[in-house]
DNA sequence: TATCATTACATTAACGATAATGTTACAAAA
DNA sequence: TTTTGTAACATTATCGTTAATGTAATGATA
């Protein structure tokens, strides 16, 4: 059907291997004979079977990435830095959601790794320790972005997520506030945890204590923040009187369901509560009042996971020790915090 | 490294062929020594290479999909309605963007099928032709969605973009507007003179005339919108008498960028002109106000994309002839639109 | 001059799976 | 009894590519 190196060994009269070499410039190869095999090769439309290929070298120039949700924009642009350092070395990308579901982010992994892909990006989805172990015996290169195993040793980046959580407390102790709700996703998920300890940090740094800051969990999704901000408020003394003046929400999507809650309650953003978001999604200026949040800068983690994987595939990493890579968040002052009325 | 057939017939003292065999379930091989080989393969642990079963049977179990942009919530999500029907039938997907550049859509399209990709999916970007030859010569099935190659056919499923335009049309016209501004993506993109045909239908059929709807061009991003209604604003004869009374979006995006020019001019929507976007992002309900729109369903035409996929794969399409599916839009009623004031 | 490199190829054997074709043992049919 | 059929396997060749090894011709070296 399409052409091989067999047909362009035949027009020219010489050996499959020689095509073969001869096109890979291989130093034992003429001039003439490259040239002439190029040339003809480029005529009769030759390109490459890569499944051949990988069968003899084990190099499939496939590497997969595993994410909860391509919908979630966050993923998205890790998606995109990574295919842009993947481009340059015309490596090519499997997808896979696993939708938070360690079966289907187990199923998924297994079917890379039976493509034969040289390496794999995985954003874990909650809890999921299986995975960890697959990857540990299949035997390929793999980093994790964004979300811990916890207690394993991996190659890893992430945003700093203690960084954010302080920036986000600085940002609102600064605007006076003194009483705080955290709506986090589940503890168990490392990320939760940092943000959670670098606003303590900060409150603490500024003798407040503990207690200044009620934390609820909810999945990270507009009805789950929707939900718990609704029960809380519910739960308050008054509206006058709520037991905190600002909201630090896990992510921009907890925040829109935060911003429905409040709207049910006649409460506005951000002159009765001051909310502040995570991930800065793309449409988060356009909501109202435009939200305040912490970009995690996805883009930049999916290049540098890129680029820590091109050293692990050359082998770079000669020492075999674990590589962490941590990019600082960005604080994005909008119109969704105010300082606290007196 | 893995185990292989080999290494399951070497412990069960069989062929290489019979382990193959009765793995697939195939007659000839007896009931005892199928179970005895899945069991052992099982036991070792063994997966199939699915690049050496590719080059004996030229199935390589993988589609490819390009969109111009995976961050664009529109592709995503019709990502997700492909990938679906894909898990179900066990294909694994490669995915990459195109950027809406013509040459990277040719690369990446190339590369696919080096990989030997069973069919590929397309969003062509803008007047790229040269894809649809690659395709053809390609010699896979493919499945093109959303837009049109102007002029070829091809298996194709697409968003009624006729129906929408005369949804949005009956829309603001039943709020009493009479003259309108499209601001469209350029007319080259099927979608673009479609929706504005079925709009400018519905006008006709009430009576109104060619001049009701001005047009102007941009591509359809948030920028694109902000120039184009910045500079027709600029030109009106005055704030409080506008040439149109409603404007009609390409794209959400393009309406995002529409807010801000008209907030630049102090202008409010509805009240002094009513909005109405396309593609019903996920965030079109948390804008200022909330966005109407039209929704094509991007889930349901990529799991429809996915279908006639399958059907040709399977040679369903035994006559040759090329299927084009058309998913009907939805009007999505929310709160930057309102009856014209008197 | 005989030996040794070197250049530029060709030949052969894999990679792991599968399709096509053989082979054996046993039972049924003539 | 001989033929024929069939169930249940084994053997062999092949997909397209590449690595390992082989070889002929030429030039350099001892």
């Amino acid at each position: 059907m399409s052409i091989t190196l067999k047909d362009i060994a035949e027009e020219l009269n010489v050996s499959v291997n020689t095509v073969s070499r001869a096109l890979r410039n291989m130093p034992d190869i003429g001039q003439e004979t490259t040239n002439l095999v190029k040339e003809t090769a480029a005529r009769l439309g030759y390109r490459k079977n890569l499944a051949a290929s990988y069968l003899k070298t084990t190099k499939s120039m496939m590497l997969g990435i595993v994410v909860p949700d391509i919908c979630n924009p966050v993923f998205s642009y890790m998606y995109k830095g990574i295919e842009k350092i993947c481009t340059e070395t015309s490596y090519t990308l499997m997808l896979g959601n696993s939708n938070g579901n360690p079966e289907e982010e187990s199923a998924v992994l297994s079917n890379m790794l039976d493509h034969g892909v040289d390496g794999i990006f995985l954003v874990p989805g909650m809890k999921n320790t299986q995975s960890h172990a697959q990857l540990e015996n299949a035997n390929v290169p793999y980093v994790i972005l964004q979300r811990k195993f916890p207690g394993l040793s991996a190659n890893f980046v992430q945003s700093n997520d203690y960084e954010g959580g302080y920036l986000a407390a600085q940002h609102l102790y600064q605007l006076g506030h003194r009483s705080f709700l955290y709506i986090s996703a589940p503890m168990y998920i490392s990320s939760a945890q940092d943000r959670y300890n670098g606003f303590m940090a900060y409150l603490k740094e500024n003798d407040l204590a503990e207690s200044a800051v009620q934390i609820l969990e909810c999945d990270s999704t507009r009805t789950g923040g929707y939900k718990v901000a609704k029960k809380w408020l519910e739960q308050q003394p008054g509206l006058d009187c709520l037991s905190a003046t600002a909201i630090f929400c896990f992510s921009d999507y907890v925040a829109y369901g935060v911003y429905s809650a409040i709207a049910k309650f006649n409460l506005r953003v951000p002159e009765d509560i001051s909310v502040i978001g995570y991930d800065n999604n793309e449409y988060s200026d356009m909501t109202f009042p435009a939200l305040t949040t912490v970009d995690i800068l996805p883009y930049k983690i999916g290049k540098q996971s890129a680029k820590i994987m091109f050293d692990l595939i050359n082998n770079k990493n000669n020492n075999g020790e674990h590589i962490e890579a941590v990019i600082s968040p960005k604080l994005i002052l909008r119109n969704s915090t105010k300082e606290v009325s007196p």
